[in-house]
DNA sequence: TAGATTGTTAATCGATTAACAATC
DNA sequence: TAGATTGTTAATCGATTAACAATC
């Protein structure tokens, strides 16, 4: 029937990715430098990125700069935001109470930059009903009528990877689209569903290969 | 003088950064799902992976699969730890001991992946002295010598992003080559020391620009 | 104006994939 | 043998970079 074309996603995923790293620099460059104005070269420098990867990103999305001047920083960063859609605050799922789930609980860094954690889950007994840091450890069987109830779609999963399969199937199920994993296992997930990963031993790993090598 | 060119380390960063992860979905399949062989096509569907890309990728370094069969898991579990010299257990320093730096030092999952946490430090009087998971926490005033006198090469940063560059010249300048920081900020690091980040902030962003485009 | 820097094009570079002979 | 799967080649695909007209 030829037909409408799906809509056309053009923008590469690793174009994405670099996104909220150029947020981070000029947020740290805005408030803790103090500048107003950046260009794609001071701030590829800083990345240690092109400065036309950086043009060229951007241009995926409108003109935010001026010749001559380059970019006001408070603007881009405003721009940055709707693009990723930061300009909310997401609520967030944090499922393991365990010390990362701790860590995780008491992170200051997540205000102001998009989300906010807003129910904690366990399922040990002795952690259940405890506050972290405001926060009171529920039980992972109300895990779903919660998501559900308060629509969140963002969660992350800080249980040991024997369990987190089975978390991350509970998550989707009650219509979580968005999980961000610190358990050492691939995670099996329906198409839509977006995962990534945080394995510490991982990151260690890539850099071993390079030791000695100087 | 033409001369010795350079050793060209013909192999891609990219290609190097998946050899952990079919190391990690290996041991998985090994220990968990008692599997004694594998194919490129088994462990790319496990992982998400073109199976022409995994043999590619392995390619790189030798042949350690049989026509018709497959690879030997165990087999090729042990070449990967060769390539990524995970072959003995380094021992690795982490700086910060905050609710972060508390998880970090109870982490189960260093142990038998190739790595050890072997010092904790912070600059705290507070924290000074106390027990993290039978390490004693260290005044970060000893940092230098202990890595000096200890040649440790690899380090975990876990301090506020405000005292992460300066932690980090200190490592640097110890003769650490690898860094992991937990900080939210770039660092800035002399050439042939590698840097890796984790900021659940930057992942959890990546992944809001595709919220609702389901 | 002169200098600086953008947004964009085209060229280059590199990574992924498809395909298949070899062979277990 | 027939079926399966490797390692590798060549083709495809996609990302990065160099260069520059436009213009602040």
């Amino acid at each position: 029937m030829g037909g409408i074309p799906a809509v056309i996603n053009d923008i590469p995923d690793i174009v994405i990715g670099r996104l909220p790293l150029y947020l981070r620099a000029l947020s740290y460059m805005a408030k803790e430098a103090g500048k107003v104005t950046t260009s794609s070269h001071e701030l590829g420098q800083r990345l240690g990125i092109s400065s036309a990867q950086i043009r060229k990103d951007l241009s995926h999305f409108g003109e935010f700069g001026k010749q001559g001047t380059g970019y006001h920083i408070n603007y881009l960063i405003e721009k940055l935001r709707e693009i990723l859609q930061l300009q909310e605050e997401w609520p967030v799922v944090l499922v393991g109470a365990g010390f990362l789930g701790h860590a995780l609980a008491h992170y200051q860094g997540f205000e102001h930059r998009g989300f906010h954690i807003s129910f904690v889950f366990d399922n040990d007994p002795e952690k259940i009903g405890i506050d972290m840091n405001g926060l009171v450890v529920r039980d992972i069987s109300e895990l779903s009528d919660v998501i559900k109830e308060k629509g969140v779609q963002i969660a992350i999963i800080s249980v040991p990877a024997t369990a987190a399969q089975e978390i991350a199937d509970l998550l989707v199920g009650a219509g979580v689209h968005s999980i961000l994993s610190y358990a050492p296992i691939n995670l099996k997930a329906p198409k839509g569903v977006h995962v990534l990963y945080s394995d510490p031993v991982v990151q260690l790993q890539r850099m071993t290969y390079y030791q000695g090598s100087e």
